[in-house]
DNA sequence: CCATTTGTTTTTAC
DNA sequence: TGTAAAAACAAATG
């Protein structure tokens, strides 16, 4: 599942291989997962930066037009120098330079493209991004203290941060020792601090990770990521808590799976 | 066929 | 009017 570090990993694998490469054809092989505009249209364009903003991906080129991207659940880029072998299934669209070929791959072909010439992004809202240097731990307190909603259900919500899905958000809530449930606005300044950095140690710890391979995530270069190996809490429902050895418990929260240790998180 | 998985948008409720 | 909770939605997998 494709948040911050994963969407990042990609990012950057991305940037070293086809920036300033003209797209000599474009191919649309699951035409319903373009949501804006036609790929087509990228034909002799070169792409000239690849930013990311939360889990969306921002491919900007030597024209007007932008290519926005979203993965959710299975989406993935990958790209592959001529020579390579890869994988075949599930690819939705391709881009093809004269030395290799990005790929958009989706088993669940629920992620989307947007074409855009207008410069208007497909996002109605997108809040801060967690590891933006400017963010402060009072700025993180104050975007989430005043609501009402369980802490993680404000943690998942893209327009108050942008990039953190459920598997950080769980495993954020561990490391500072909140529980998911507990109303945001009933948090202590100080343990917001520690969220706040938490999170981004958890982030960054991710990202040099290159990722967590969870079920069908892969890299660009359709190899694994190694977060999974430090995921505390994540998935391990009735494995012992690493910090007091009782067990981690799943309840929903918010209508998602949330995974944590009923005796360190209060 | 159903449960499960996800983030975002839309709808409903307060 | 705004916020919050719930439902809808996309589609494939086991
Ligand atoms: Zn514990």
């Amino acid at each position: 599942m494709p948040e911050l570090p994963e969407v990042e990993s990609i990012r950057r694998r991305l940037s070293r291989h086809i920036l300033g490469k003209p797209i000599l054809s474009v191919e649309t092989e699951l035409p319903r997962i373009v949501r804006q505009g036609e790929l087509s249209q990228m034909v002799g364009l070169s792409i000239t930066s690849i930013d990311r903003q939360g889990k969306y991906l921002v491919f900007k080129t030597n024209s007007l037009l932008i290519l926005y991207a979203h993965l959710r659940m299975t989406g993935t880029f990958l790209y592959f120098d001529n020579a390579e072998d890869r994988v075949k299934d599930h690819i939705c669209a391709r881009w093809e330079f004269a030395d290799g070929e990005l790929l958009y791959r989706d088993v669940r072909t629920l992620g989307g493209l947007w074409v855009s010439v207008d410069g208007v992004p497909p996002w109605k809202a997108l809040g801060l991004d967690p590891l933006d240097k400017k963010l402060t731990w009072k700025e993180f307190a104050g975007l989430l203290s005043h609501k009402k909603s369980p802490i993680k259900a404000v943690l998942l919500d893209q327009s108050v941060i942008a990039g953190v899905g459920n598997i950080y958000a769980c495993e954020a809530l561990f490391a500072a020792q909140i529980n998911p449930r507990r109303p945001a606005d009933e948090i202590s300044e100080k343990s917001y601090r520690k969220l706040f950095k938490e999170l981004k140690c958890i982030l960054w710890s991710a990202i040099e990770a290159s990722g967590t391979t969870f079920r069908d995530f892969r890299l660009s270069d359709g190899r694994e990521g190694g977060f999974q190996n430090f995921l505390k809490v994540y998935g391990k429902a009735g494995a012992t808590c690493p910090r007091c050895a009782q067990p981690i418990e799943k309840v929903v929260v918010a209508q998602r799976s949330a995974y944590f240790c009923p005796n360190c998180q209060k």
